[in-house]
DNA sequence: TACAAGCGCCTTTTT
DNA sequence: GGCGCTTGTA
């Protein structure tokens, strides 16, 4: 068994009263984490339903497991609870579901079931959805919610929008009219019965666990702190890991101050740093410190190595994102062929439009990549409708999923109908369901509504009464055939309907996967388990276990690594990321530390892309590169390729800091072209780049615009390039017909 | 009522 | 560039 450092062991062996651990990157946190409860088990004797450990994903929490059992054994690793804050939540809730107001067996909504509840609400009251964008709507209720607030606690406070507020009221009213939660639900109905101070429930729940234990602590948000606080309560065995510099959760609530002001809240806490990283080069960790410096704000720490220099971190300036791909298909081909597994290769970016280019480059050379997250397969029209079905036949009163399906596939039922039969629910304060059940007893409908609607009504007490037999897949299987939608499916012969019956095949072989998997464990195997499980899947939950590479988001990787990662579109406004209402220091503060976790993530070869000129969301944009490129250490890194953009010299403040001059390279008149070109190069070490020929056939120029070329500006449309001026910034002077010549930054031009 | 084409929209990161 | 939605037509 390996020995654990000094620190590692004191985190491990500290097992009384809270503690703080600072885990740095690859710092080996997770064998800590793991030691540390086998400890609880064997030499403490803790009976491991009494241990709650919290994961960032069902992955970590089922390969904590993995690794208990062969430390401890399989019957330990069955009652300990391990989970996701939220698979935890719904876990409890299924349990104390009526302390919570909920059904036992309520659904989960993910954010389209969100927003059509809210665009119902917005009909409903005959408000304008753009002027009150349901994306706009639920993130301010999100907001709250995650808070701890409900419309309830807003009312007496001013500065709240009347009708924002309406809808507030409305879509919790339309939730738990549906028996359903949103995410933001399950932690905050889970906290409300834990910090209860009456209810047999509360007081069952404080005393449930002896020790509490939160992984990745950095992204925690408050009522997720105040859920395990109460929990711990009463052992005050609370143990919490994590690293402030890798805290890229704000944005969904996640409060880095909680980790700060840990031991503000619990003065007597232990406090472990583990500061040696064991996971990557010395150079690849020179990177990640040299990323990492200038942010505002850390708890002082020093991540360190003894490990060897290794290869530098490869820069490369491309100049679009098709050559971006062209480039990724090569490394990865030379990774590959220098024995590399592919599992061991990942490919970041900032946001998912950055994928489509590389899958195509990447699938046009026959190299196995996987998507991790992205476009999801449970987002597909036709897996969401058998989903549905099978939600509404566990829960009927989920309007949601019965206005999904009512005419799905199409029974005649149309949009004047389901309008009758919601207002018959608004009015007896019933759900969509047992207001049309209603309406069918009562023999209150004309025509052709009352055939259809009558008919749904007995498919879905058929369903209903088959579901009590049958497996949730053999259930599935069912719904497919009883429906018609299979039919349906089978009669279209395009090739659209055979992939459409593919994914529900591939759909009907998750559940069985599912069964298979409960039986395992001995876990008693239900349609609600399964779609308890389906609503919380992470993108790397569902990551498939295939010899491929794999292309991720920066913020789907934390937690994982790889032997080489390749890090792309490190340019302004791409990474870090400027969305329309990214502002400020924060922000930016973010993606630095954004940064930090992609480059931690890679062991032994990083390679960082960046283009000159990127079209993204369909817009073409020249770019300047990352400040973040700024600030790699040059003795780690080599530069590849001409570097023809300037760099930003500010690296801190906000993003709207003056773009100031870089620092540029005075050249005595007798140097070459060449040398002016090595020159802005940067200083990396001779021998150490590359500099490939293509990269010189242009030397003179040192931007990619140049006079002449066509350029489109948003106002003054086409026009051509007179000048351009590189001092800092790039300004060209161009003519626009009708508009003259116009002294523009060449970001806001785009070729044409 | 159902489908197809066309338009306009938006465009971070996720449980 | 893609998606969802609306519109128009059969």
């Amino acid at each position: 068994m390996p020995e654990l450092n000094a620190p590692q062991a004191q985190a491990a062996a500290h097992t009384e009263g809270p503690l703080l651990v600072f885990a740095g990157a690859g710092s080996g946190k997770t064998r800590v984490i793991t030691f540390r409860i086998a400890n609880l088990l064997s030499q403490h004797r803790v009976p491991p339903y009494r241990i709650l450990a919290v994961t960032f994903t069902n992955k970590a929490a089922g390969e904590l497991k993995a690794r208990l059992e062969h430390l401890a054994g399989p019957e330990v690793t069955r009652d300990l609870w391990a989970g996701t804050f939220h698979s935890v939540c719904a876990r409890l809730l299924r349990r104390y579901h009526d302390e919570a107001g909920l059904g036992p067996k309520f659904v989960i909504y993910d954010e389209s079931d969100q927003k059509a509840v809210i665009s119902r609400l917005l009909k409903e009251r005959g408000l304008d959805d753009r002027r009150m964008p349901p994306r706009w709507v639920l993130s301010k209720i999100h907001a709250q919610k995650r808070e701890g607030h409900g419309p309830g606690d807003l009312e007496a406070e001013s500065g709240f929008d009347a009708e924002w507020l309406d809808l507030f009221r409305g879509y919790e009213k339309a939730l738990r009219s549906s028996n359903a939660v949103d995410f933001e639900d399950l932690i905050v109905l889970a906290m409300r019965v834990a910090e209860d101070p009456n209810s047999a429930a509360g007081r069952d729940l404080r005393e449930r666990f002896r020790y509490v234990l939160v992984d990745e602590f950095q992204d925690t948000n408050i009522t997720q702190y105040r859920l395990v606080r109460a929990l711990s309560a009463s052992s005050r065995n609370l143990c919490v890991v994590g690293d402030d510099d890798q805290s890229i959760y704000r944005w969904r609530g996640a409060d880095v101050r909680i980790i700060r002001g840990f031991r503000r809240d619990f003065p007597d806490a232990g406090v472990v740093k583990l500061e040696q990283n064991y996971r990557s080069s010395a150079n690849i960790v020179k990177a990640a410190l040299g990323v990492i410096a200038p942010a505002l704000e850390r708890e002082p720490k020093q991540l360190w190595t003894d490990a060897a220099l290794g290869e530098p971190v490869r820069i490369r300036t491309v100049p679009n994102e098709r050559d971006e791909a062209a480039y990724i298909v090569r490394t990865v081909r030379g990774e590959l062929a220098r024995g590399v597994d592919p599992k061991s290769i990942a490919v970041f970016y900032r946001v998912h439009a950055q994928s489509r280019v590389i899958e195509e480059a990447l699938r046009a050379e026959n190299v196995p990549y996987q998507i991790i997250g992205g476009m999801r397969f449970f987002e597909r029209a036709e897996v969401k409708d058998l989903v549905a079905y099978l939600r509404l036949i566990d829960n009927p009163k989920s309007d949601a999923d019965l206005l999904r399906v009512i005419n799905v596939p199409a029974r005649g039922i149309g949009d004047k109908t389901v309008d009758l039969v919601l207002a018959a629910a608004a009015e007896r304060s019933l759900s969509a369901f047992e207001a049309l059940s209603a309406l069918v007893r009562e023999n209150a409908l004309s025509g052709a509504a009352k055939t259809k609607l009558r008919g749904f009504v007995e498919l879905m007490q058929g369903l209903s009464a088959a579901s009590v037999g049958l497996s949730p897949s053999e259930l599935a299987g069912h719904v497919l055939e009883a429906t018609g939608y299979r039919t349906r499916l089978r009669e279209d012969d395009s090739a659209e309907s055979d992939a459409r019956l593919e994914n529900l095949e591939e759909l009907i072989g998750s559940i069985r996967e599912y069964e298979e998997d409960a039986a395992g464990r001995s876990e008693p195997v239900s349609l609600s388990g399964w779609l308890e499980r389906v609503s919380l899947v992470s993108a790397v939950d569902a990551a498939k276990d295939v010899p491929s590479i794999s292309l991720m988001t920066v913020h789907a990787a934390k937690g994982l690594e790889f032997t080489t990662v390749i890090l792309t579109g490190l340019e302004e406004e791409t990474f870090p990321y400027r969305g329309m209402d990214s502002d400020g220091i924060d922000d930016l503060e973010e993606e630095r530390r954004l940064a930090y976790v992609a480059v931690t993530r890679a062991r032994e070869r990083l390679f960082i892309t960046h283009a000159e000129s990127r079209t993204l969301f369909g817009r073409t944009q020249y770019k300047l590169a990352s400040r973040f490129l700024r600030d790699l250490p040059d003795e780690a890194v080599a530069r590849e390729g001409v570097q023809r953009t300037p760099y930003l010299p500010s690296t801190t403040g906000s993003f709207d800091d003056e773009y100031s001059p870089p620092p540029r390279p005075r050249a005595p008149a007798w140097q070459t072209a060449v040398d002016q070109a090595r020159a802005r190069m940067g200083t990396a070490q001779p021998g150490e780049r590359v500099i490939d020929r293509e990269a010189f056939d242009d030397l003179g120029d040192s931007v990619a615009i140049r006079p002449g070329d066509r350029v489109r500006h948003k106002q003054f449309g086409r026009g051509v390039v007179e000048r351009v001026e590189h001092d800092g910034s790039v300004t060209v002077v161009a003519r626009f017909p009708g508009h003259g010549s116009k002294r523009l930054r060449a970001e806001y031009l785009e070729p044409g």
